[in-house]
DNA sequence: GTCTATAGAGGGATAGAC
DNA sequence: GTCTATCCCTCTATAGAC
């Protein structure tokens, strides 16, 4: 616990990592009291309610794993591979940092789609210099199966791990290897594809 | 609600669509019950616990989304492609009609791996069928990787679909369009990438 | 087997002292 | 701003009638 934050902040933080850890319906503001080192009412002091403090969260969150894609896919200067290249890279080092990151979004969006109203905008797919670069390179793919298929690569293992761990096919010594092995991989793969003819 | 049903499978049934729609925690018993057309005392009596109730649920639920790989990766009468085929077939029928499948075993997965414990054998990966053929092929691909790719690029969409429809890359009319040209787009990769060379 | 009624614990929120 | 004490509603589980 840093001496230096406000306790607006501290109990923010405790939120991050409880929300994240057991997500919001498992979470007892109790538990985020807690790992913040405060009282229980200091936390309705500060955000009123354990929804509002969770929409809070959540909102950053989304923005966290949605608000790097657009900037990529936009930025012109950027050829396609490299906007794979940076999509894994950026994906990869975030989820490594965060690995519960995913699913909770994922999770808690599957309840409460409207958490997602108007935050991102990734129709602009269609219109992006992304979209262009595939369509000169391979008309014949569709940008929203060849973008899904980039995500899915690069985030289902993050899913998955707890399937792969229970399953012995990565152990905790041996996933971040792996994950770090498909930082290359994924774009060399992604290459063949479009290089194919 | 079928007639010839006995009351104790009306509740089962009952648990497993609000159980997979709402998550463990978020679900409340009473929901059960009026989903089955019951008493709330009537759930007790059955199954003695919410907890026990669900465990029956996750086991059925892990069984029913990773049983189905492990024949086919040890099938020795199919080709490599065949069991990719059969993989990406299988699991796109299986999660239309079960949209919310993965992200429910996940989620409850994470929070509990021990539901997995002796359940699932899939290190079974590295001496099966499968294996040798992809060592035979491309002896420098990491079964792992290769796995857990055909699984991302067939699973991940429905992981995030509510992402995508968020963000407008598909439509409730769109999505089942395009999970059935994965059906044949996902083999048609995997098939360029083991051509190649 | 199925119901009504309720016990009893848990958890979100607030009152009020400091 | 921060705490203790507590309210009160919700939810799981059970008692007991039918």
């Amino acid at each position: 616990m840093k001496k230096d934050e406000t306790t607006e902040e501290r109990i923010k933080e405790a939120a991050r990592v409880v929300f994240m850890k057991k997500g919001y319906a498992a979470t007892r503001t109790r538990d985020i009291a807690d790992e913040a080192g405060i009282n229980l009412a200091l936390l309705n002091y500060y955000f009123r309610s354990k929804e509002k403090l969770f929409h809070q969260v959540i909102f950053e969150k989304v923005q966290q794993i949605f608000g790097v894609l657009f900037p990529v896919l936009t930025n012109e200067s950027l050829t396609l591979e490299d906007k794979v290249q940076a999509i894994v890279e950026t994906y990869t080092k975030m989820l490594l940092e965060n690995p519960d990151l995913p699913i909770f979004v994922f999770s808690e969006l599957k309840n409460n789609p409207q958490l997602f109203d108007g935050r991102i905008k990734l129709d602009a797919i269609v219109n992006s210099s992304f979209a262009k670069q595939l369509y000169d390179k391979k008309p014949e793919v569709n940008p929203v199966h060849f973008m899904i298929s980039v995500l899915g690569l690069t985030v289902f293992p993050f899913l998955a791990k707890p399937m792969m761990f229970a399953s012995g096919m990565a152990t905790n010594e041996t996933f971040e290897v792996l994950m770090d092995e498909r930082r290359t991989l994924i774009p060399h793969w992604v290459k063949i594809l479009l290089e194919k003819e």
